[in-house]
DNA sequence: AAACAGGTCAACCGCCAGGAG
DNA sequence: TCTCCTGGCGGTTGACCTGTT
Protein backbone atom coordinates (compact mmCIF):
# COMPACT_ATOMS: atom_id res chain seq x y z
CA UNK A 1 0.00 0.00 0.00
CA UNK A 2 2.49 2.74 1.17
CA UNK A 3 4.55 3.53 -2.33
CA UNK A 4 7.40 6.15 -3.03
CA UNK A 5 7.13 9.14 -0.92
CA UNK A 6 5.63 11.30 -3.86
CA UNK A 7 2.74 8.75 -4.44
CA UNK A 8 -0.59 8.69 -3.64
CA UNK A 9 -2.08 6.39 -0.76
CA UNK A 10 -4.26 3.66 -2.00
CA UNK A 11 -6.31 1.54 0.16
CA UNK A 12 -8.76 1.50 2.85
CA UNK A 13 -8.51 4.71 4.72
CA UNK A 14 -7.05 5.56 8.63
CA UNK A 15 -9.23 6.53 11.26
CA UNK A 16 -6.96 9.72 11.42
CA UNK A 17 -7.29 10.04 7.93
CA UNK A 18 -11.09 10.05 7.93
CA UNK A 19 -11.00 12.55 10.82
CA UNK A 20 -8.65 14.81 8.59
CA UNK A 21 -11.11 14.56 6.17
CA UNK A 22 -14.01 14.96 7.63
CA UNK A 23 -12.22 18.71 9.62
CA UNK A 24 -11.56 20.01 6.24
CA UNK A 25 -14.94 19.30 4.49
CA UNK A 26 -16.61 20.78 7.84
CA UNK A 27 -13.97 23.61 6.48
CA UNK A 28 -14.19 24.03 2.91
CA UNK A 29 -17.81 21.99 2.33
CA UNK A 30 -18.28 19.31 -0.35
CA UNK A 31 -16.21 20.68 -2.97
CA UNK A 32 -12.59 21.52 -4.45
CA UNK A 33 -11.62 17.90 -3.36
CA UNK A 34 -8.28 18.47 -5.25
CA UNK A 35 -7.42 21.44 -2.64
CA UNK A 36 -8.88 19.58 -0.20
CA UNK A 37 -6.84 16.59 -0.92
CA UNK A 38 -3.66 18.57 -0.84
CA UNK A 39 -4.00 20.92 1.88
CA UNK A 40 -4.63 17.98 4.10
CA UNK A 41 -2.00 16.55 3.48
CA UNK A 42 -3.43 12.48 3.49
CA UNK A 43 -1.54 12.29 0.02
CA UNK A 44 -5.07 10.84 -1.62
CA UNK A 45 -6.50 11.97 -4.80
CA UNK A 46 -9.08 14.43 -4.26
CA UNK A 47 -11.42 11.73 -6.26
CA UNK A 48 -10.55 9.37 -3.11
CA UNK A 49 -11.49 12.08 -0.77
CA UNK A 50 -14.55 12.76 -2.17
CA UNK A 51 -15.49 8.88 -2.60
CA UNK A 52 -14.48 8.43 1.10
CA UNK A 53 -16.63 11.74 2.45
CA UNK A 54 -20.00 10.58 -0.28
CA UNK A 55 -19.67 6.59 0.41
CA UNK A 56 -18.28 6.79 4.35
CA UNK A 57 -18.35 9.92 6.02
CA UNK A 58 -20.92 12.42 5.00
CA UNK A 59 -23.63 12.87 7.96
CA UNK A 60 -26.93 11.36 7.85
CA UNK A 61 -25.45 8.29 6.03
CA UNK A 62 -28.00 5.09 6.40
CA UNK A 63 -25.95 2.44 7.21
CA UNK A 64 -27.21 -1.54 7.57
CA UNK A 65 -29.70 -3.40 6.01
CA UNK A 66 -31.84 -2.05 2.41
CA UNK A 67 -35.12 -2.69 3.56
CA UNK A 68 -37.93 -4.17 1.40
CA UNK A 69 -39.26 -0.96 0.89
CA UNK A 70 -36.05 0.26 0.23
CA UNK A 71 -35.33 -2.52 -1.92
CA UNK A 72 -38.81 -1.71 -4.19
CA UNK A 73 -37.62 1.73 -5.07
CA UNK A 74 -34.32 0.09 -6.49
CA UNK A 75 -36.14 -2.50 -8.44
CA UNK A 76 -38.80 0.43 -9.64
CA UNK A 77 -36.24 3.04 -10.23
CA UNK A 78 -33.79 0.33 -11.95
CA UNK A 79 -36.56 -1.09 -14.49
CA UNK A 80 -37.21 2.98 -15.21
CA UNK A 81 -33.69 4.50 -15.26
CA UNK A 82 -31.38 1.29 -15.74
CA UNK A 83 -27.80 1.27 -14.13
CA UNK A 84 -28.15 5.15 -13.09
CA UNK A 85 -27.22 4.53 -9.84
CA UNK A 86 -26.52 8.23 -8.55
CA UNK A 87 -29.42 9.39 -9.74
CA UNK A 88 -31.38 6.03 -7.96
CA UNK A 89 -29.63 7.14 -4.77
CA UNK A 90 -31.20 10.29 -5.09
CA UNK A 91 -34.34 8.94 -4.44
CA UNK A 92 -33.17 7.02 -1.31
CA UNK A 93 -31.76 9.35 0.99
CA UNK A 94 -28.89 8.22 3.05
CA UNK A 95 -27.94 5.29 0.85
CA UNK A 96 -25.11 5.71 -1.63
CA UNK A 97 -25.10 5.25 -5.18
CA UNK A 98 -21.91 2.74 -4.43
CA UNK A 99 -24.44 0.66 -1.68
CA UNK A 100 -27.29 0.73 -4.07
CA UNK A 101 -25.00 -0.20 -6.86
CA UNK A 102 -23.45 -3.37 -4.67
CA UNK A 103 -26.95 -3.98 -3.57
CA UNK A 104 -28.20 -4.45 -7.05
CA UNK A 105 -25.00 -6.54 -7.93
CA UNK A 106 -24.89 -8.85 -5.21
CA UNK A 107 -29.21 -9.38 -4.42
CA UNK A 108 -31.14 -8.20 -7.00
CA UNK A 109 -30.03 -8.62 -10.56
CA UNK A 110 -29.16 -12.13 -9.33
CA UNK A 111 -33.40 -12.57 -8.41
CA UNK A 112 -34.01 -10.70 -11.16
CA UNK A 113 -32.35 -13.06 -13.39
CA UNK A 114 -34.13 -15.61 -12.07
CA UNK A 115 -37.88 -14.43 -12.30
CA UNK A 116 -37.00 -13.78 -15.62
CA UNK A 117 -35.62 -17.14 -16.46
CA UNK A 118 -38.98 -18.52 -14.71
CA UNK A 119 -41.10 -16.33 -16.45
CA UNK A 120 -42.71 -14.64 -13.80
CA UNK A 121 -41.39 -11.09 -13.69
CA UNK A 122 -42.34 -8.44 -16.48
CA UNK A 123 -39.61 -5.72 -17.07
CA UNK A 124 -42.05 -2.71 -17.72
CA UNK A 125 -39.99 0.23 -17.84
CA UNK A 126 -43.41 1.92 -19.39
CA UNK A 127 -46.04 0.94 -17.45
CA UNK A 128 -48.03 2.40 -14.76
CA UNK A 129 -46.13 2.09 -11.94
CA UNK A 130 -47.84 -0.38 -9.96
CA UNK A 131 -46.69 -2.22 -7.04
CA UNK A 132 -48.18 -5.38 -7.50
CA UNK A 133 -47.50 -5.39 -11.28
CA UNK A 134 -43.76 -4.14 -10.98
CA UNK A 135 -42.69 -6.71 -8.05
CA UNK A 136 -44.78 -9.75 -8.20
CA UNK A 137 -42.27 -11.53 -5.80
CA UNK A 138 -42.96 -7.92 -2.85
CA UNK A 139 -45.44 -7.45 -0.62
CA UNK A 140 -44.17 -4.37 1.22
CA UNK A 141 -46.37 -3.60 3.81
CA UNK A 142 -47.82 -0.04 2.98
CA UNK A 143 -48.12 0.82 7.27
CA UNK A 144 -44.87 0.15 7.87
CA UNK A 145 -42.20 2.57 9.90
CA UNK A 146 -39.93 1.80 7.49
CA UNK A 147 -41.68 4.54 4.95
CA UNK A 148 -39.85 7.22 3.22
CA UNK A 149 -41.32 9.91 0.77
CA UNK A 150 -41.03 7.82 -2.17
CA UNK A 151 -41.69 4.82 -0.73
CA UNK A 152 -45.29 6.07 -0.03
CA UNK A 153 -45.01 7.41 -3.30
CA UNK A 154 -44.79 3.89 -4.70
CA UNK A 155 -46.71 1.80 -2.80
CA UNK A 156 -50.00 4.26 -1.73
CA UNK A 157 -49.37 5.64 -5.80
CA UNK A 158 -53.18 3.88 -6.38
CA UNK A 159 -54.91 6.35 -3.96
CA UNK A 160 -53.72 9.03 -6.29
CA UNK A 161 -54.72 10.59 -9.45
CA UNK A 162 -52.68 10.09 -12.15
CA UNK A 163 -51.93 13.76 -12.58
CA UNK A 164 -50.44 13.53 -9.08
CA UNK A 165 -48.37 10.49 -10.03
CA UNK A 166 -46.94 11.89 -12.83
CA UNK A 167 -45.99 15.33 -11.61
CA UNK A 168 -44.19 13.04 -8.89
CA UNK A 169 -42.19 11.44 -11.40
CA UNK A 170 -41.56 14.98 -12.95
CA UNK A 171 -40.26 16.05 -9.76
CA UNK A 172 -37.43 13.65 -9.65
CA UNK A 173 -36.19 13.70 -12.62
CA UNK A 174 -36.26 17.62 -12.44
CA UNK A 175 -33.13 19.62 -12.91
CA UNK A 176 -33.77 20.71 -9.23
CA UNK A 177 -33.88 17.01 -8.18
CA UNK A 178 -30.42 17.69 -6.64
CA UNK A 179 -31.69 20.99 -4.18
CA UNK A 180 -34.66 18.40 -3.37
CA UNK A 181 -32.19 15.58 -2.41
CA UNK A 182 -30.27 18.16 -0.78
CA UNK A 183 -33.13 19.10 1.08
CA UNK A 184 -35.01 16.03 2.33
CA UNK A 185 -31.14 14.97 3.57
CA UNK A 186 -31.49 18.32 5.78
CA UNK A 187 -35.25 18.00 6.29
CA UNK A 188 -34.10 14.19 8.43
CA UNK A 189 -30.88 16.00 9.73
CA UNK A 190 -32.62 18.32 11.88
CA UNK A 191 -32.77 17.74 15.46
CA UNK A 192 -31.39 14.68 17.30
CA UNK A 193 -34.86 12.61 17.82
CA UNK A 194 -34.61 12.77 13.64
CA UNK A 195 -31.02 11.53 13.96
CA UNK A 196 -31.86 9.05 16.49
CA UNK A 197 -34.68 7.71 14.08
CA UNK A 198 -32.41 7.65 11.31
CA UNK A 199 -29.64 6.00 13.47
CA UNK A 200 -32.30 2.88 14.18
CA UNK A 201 -32.45 1.56 11.23
CA UNK A 202 -35.06 2.27 8.54
CA UNK A 203 -37.60 4.71 10.38
CA UNK A 204 -37.15 8.06 9.15
CA UNK A 205 -39.53 10.44 11.10
CA UNK A 206 -41.19 12.12 8.28
CA UNK A 207 -43.03 10.90 4.83
CA UNK A 208 -44.15 12.68 1.83
CA UNK A 209 -47.46 14.26 3.49
CA UNK A 210 -45.72 15.54 6.38
CA UNK A 211 -43.25 17.47 4.14
CA UNK A 212 -45.96 19.03 2.06
CA UNK A 213 -44.77 19.63 -2.01
CA UNK A 214 -45.57 23.27 -2.30
CA UNK A 215 -43.73 24.67 0.59
CA UNK A 216 -40.88 22.21 0.00
CA UNK A 217 -40.69 23.51 -3.51
CA UNK A 218 -40.93 27.14 -2.31
CA UNK A 219 -38.03 26.64 0.04
CA UNK A 220 -36.11 24.83 -3.13
CA UNK A 221 -36.45 27.71 -5.23
CA UNK A 222 -34.87 30.03 -2.47
CA UNK A 223 -31.87 28.06 -2.32
CA UNK A 224 -29.41 29.06 -4.62
C1' DA B 1 -8.93 -27.55 11.91
C1' DA B 2 -7.93 -26.56 7.25
C1' DA B 3 -9.11 -25.66 2.60
C1' DC B 4 -12.10 -23.99 -0.56
C1' DA B 5 -16.04 -21.41 -2.64
C1' DG B 6 -19.11 -17.87 -2.81
C1' DG B 7 -20.79 -13.46 -1.14
C1' DT B 8 -20.12 -8.72 0.24
C1' DC B 9 -18.50 -4.21 -0.02
C1' DA B 10 -14.93 -0.55 0.15
C1' DA B 11 -12.07 1.39 -2.99
C1' DC B 12 -9.96 2.22 -7.48
C1' DC B 13 -10.07 3.06 -12.53
C1' DG B 14 -11.31 5.08 -16.78
C1' DC B 15 -14.41 7.82 -19.28
C1' DC B 16 -16.97 11.84 -19.86
C1' DA B 17 -19.17 16.44 -19.19
C1' DG B 18 -18.88 21.03 -17.79
C1' DG B 19 -16.55 25.11 -16.38
C1' DA B 20 -12.62 28.24 -16.37
C1' DG B 21 -9.01 30.55 -18.59
C1' DT C 1 -12.95 28.03 -30.10
C1' DC C 2 -9.65 25.29 -27.85
C1' DT C 3 -7.31 23.25 -23.98
C1' DC C 4 -6.92 21.93 -19.39
C1' DC C 5 -8.69 20.77 -14.97
C1' DT C 6 -12.01 19.09 -11.80
C1' DG C 7 -15.56 16.35 -10.37
C1' DG C 8 -19.33 12.94 -11.27
C1' DC C 9 -20.52 8.50 -12.71
C1' DG C 10 -20.65 3.55 -13.75
C1' DG C 11 -17.82 -0.54 -14.07
C1' DT C 12 -14.50 -3.39 -11.98
C1' DT C 13 -11.31 -5.25 -8.65
C1' DG C 14 -9.60 -7.32 -4.61
C1' DA C 15 -9.58 -7.99 0.34
C1' DC C 16 -12.21 -9.76 3.81
C1' DC C 17 -15.92 -12.58 5.77
C1' DT C 18 -18.81 -16.56 6.16
C1' DG C 19 -20.49 -20.96 5.18
C1' DT C 20 -19.56 -25.57 3.55
C1' DT C 21 -16.99 -29.71 2.87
Amino acid sequence: MEQGDNSLRKGPWLEEEDEQLARLVNVFGERKWDSIARISGLRRSGKSCRMRWLNYLRPNLKRGCISPEEEQIIIQLHDRWGNKWSRIARSLPGRTDNEIKNYWRTHLSKKNTQLQEEGNFQCNSNASHNPEQDFPYQTGNPSSSCNLAYCDIVQNGSAMTGADQYDLWSLVESPYETRLYDHWMSEISCGEQEEAKFGGGCNYGWNYSEVGESCMMDSLWDMS
